[in-house]
DNA sequence: TTTAATTGGTTAAACGTTTAACCAATATTT
DNA sequence: AAATATTGGTTAAACGTTTAACCAATTAAA
């Protein structure tokens, strides 16, 4: 009910007996209008319960303050995190998020993209689902003359910024977390290779055990979907080894769950006969029976950083976009599903 | 790199000698432009890569094809199950789904709706945050005359759409589970009782004890946040009770994680001591030890119902909304935790 | 053969802003 | 007192569509 049309900018004009012109600067403060008429002009707003036509400005100045961001899924709490944390900085600058989710299908990250573009958002903050290989779809986002900046799961081959933890490290930091608590067969249980960081947790694990003398068992090298029932399964499989490992490092919490409840269910003492670490610290790995030892992804950081980064091209506005990379450190966190001798943190 | 200006209806126009409008009507299929030229112009549409400009074309019409989504938070599996499928059948229509989330906030809450009206979404499909009390920016949206649909957390009050399940009925459920499980003194761990559907489960609760004629003791119905810590400190309290309970009925999943976690630390038996009960049947439930009884809510139906229910409105134009309750049956699934009796089912 | 209907468009206005270009009135400088 | 700068606006065009109203040419009906 009430008064169906909306009240414009030249409703305030008439009001006040001024152009529209005038109103629109009044309302952006421009300085070629007395502090009277704003005043009056903001007044007449409130009274008219004024409401700017977001899409009447977006067409008009090309800017529709609106930045698209694309996820594999938004019930991971890194993602959910840093969601939160990209909206922190970009609303204090105007700026509003529209969250889309691509649920790790290539098809619907092609989808989100064109979603956005169609929305006309000034800028795209995006992390790949683990189907994608093609890149050509990304591409479109360069060539609307847009910010795209990634983060986690980036490729280098898209030129353009990413913000994401060292992955290759964050391995290196597990393998030694666990040979110091004397484990000598290390498994990994790995997310898909194509995926950027998921190999790089692989090349870092096989480094790792290099650097300390252990010998590389294929057997012990898996690929996996990461999900909690592939995480079972593989487990099960190294479970069936003639010779099992002595620690299982599971690139992925969700993935690292299931591998813990093949091992309890089948009365396998954590960690002392194998000892289990996961990655993405989700809210449950603190949670469970042992608590699993996990990697902190830093979501705050990188969510402010990929706002940051999207900030910096628009206040400059020169799109001259390249393989930037901004690495922030993991943080092992150990719980006791790896801490046999009970070290202090 | 590349043209920098995009190409618009205008461009080809200009290619084919034809005006503008007739460019537009070709593309929207109208019956008014012959085959031959629908074909020429999708022809040179593709060829000049056009990409319509919803803006000007929202502007013009009125309409965004934008649909607003606001929940308390995404990384729940209920919320982001939900909104895959709102998206499933409003991407088939052709609209696009924008996603907010309040992080249980009444402050941001507020600031969600201000942008999704402000980037002028077509409708609103929303679950409310657990600080919300007062609604007057809910009938913001209702002035606003879009229509707005409520789900899983709605309130009377607003009279508009409302999607969710019978929350005093799944109450009843899980009280005649524990009851058939011999269950005499059970507890409940509920959400805060000013969120509506919290406060039906505490009164089915009530109720369901009377109809079984057990008595309703007071220092067993606990108010929650429902957080992870939070189930661990009320679950703590109850243990402190000079008469324990022999079951426990927590109102989210979240919160029943943490309260197993304090029964397993303090080596209480699951579910021959005492049996516990989440609700909301997150991914974990099933997985942690032993698995936790739940109640599905549902998430496939009630999305698509709610997106739906928007279409409804959308296609008779009629906004005349009122409080329509869409109620549906939730799913007890029981599991090892309150499953004493090793039930079949 | 005249009239009416259909086909395939065209023209121009409109949606609600923003912004470059302009201008009159007043204030300041020389 | 004349020249210049500042203040506080106004006008009009533009952003890229959509759509109501119109029209010429062709086809069908009477």
């Amino acid at each position: 009910m009430a008064n169906k049309k909306k009240t414009t900018i030249k409703d305030i004009a008439n009001v006040l007996n001024i152009s529209a012109a005038a109103v629109s600067k009044a309302l952006h403060n421009n300085p070629r209008i007395s502090d009277k008429t704003k005043k009056a002009v903001l007044q007449v707003a409130e009274n008219l319960n004024y409401q700017p036509n977001h899409l009447a400005s977006a067409l008009r100045s090309g800017k529709s303050k609106l930045v698209g961001v694309i996820v594999p899924k938004t019930n991971s709490n890194f993602f959910s995190a840093t969601i939160h944390n990209i909206e922190e900085v970009l609303n204090e600058e105007g700026y509003n998020v529209i969250i889309t989710q691509s649920n790790e299908s290539y098809k619907k990250e092609c989808a989100n993209i064109n979603t956005l573009l169609f929305t006309q958002v000034d800028g795209i903050i995006a992390s790949m689902a683990n189907e994608t290989t093609d890149l050509s779809h990304f591409q479109k986002i360069k060539d609307a003359g847009i910010p795209l900046i990634t983060f986690d799961r980036g490729e280098n081959d898209l030129n353009v910024d990413y913000i994401g933890i060292d992955d290759y490290e964050s391995s290196h930091k597990i393998v030694n977390h666990l040979v110091a608590q004397d484990c000598k067969r290390i498994a990994h249980i790995g997310g898909f290779k194509r995926t950027r960081i998921y190999n790089n947790r692989i090349k870092g694990y096989i480094d790792a055990l290099k650097k300390h003398n252990l010998p590389l068992d294929n057997e012990l090298l898996i690929e996996s979907s990461l999900t909690t029932e592939d995480g079972r399964e593989k487990m099960q499989k190294l479970l069936n080894l003639k010779q099992r490992p002595d620690a299982v490092y599971v690139a992925g919490d969700y993935a690292a769950l299931g591998a813990l409840q093949v091992l309890k269910e089948q009365n396998i003492k954590i960690p002392e006969e194998i000892a289990l670490v996961g990655f993405g610290d989700e809210p449950f790995s603190k949670m469970v029976t042992p608590p699993i030892t996990s990697v902190n992804q830093h979501s705050y950081k990188i969510g402010r950083m990929a706002a940051k980064t999207f900030l910096d091209y628009i206040e400059k506005d020169t799109f001259k976009q390249s393989l930037k990379k901004q690495i922030l450190e993991a943080k092992l966190i150990v719980r006791e599903s790896s801490n046999k001798k009970n070290d202090l943190e």
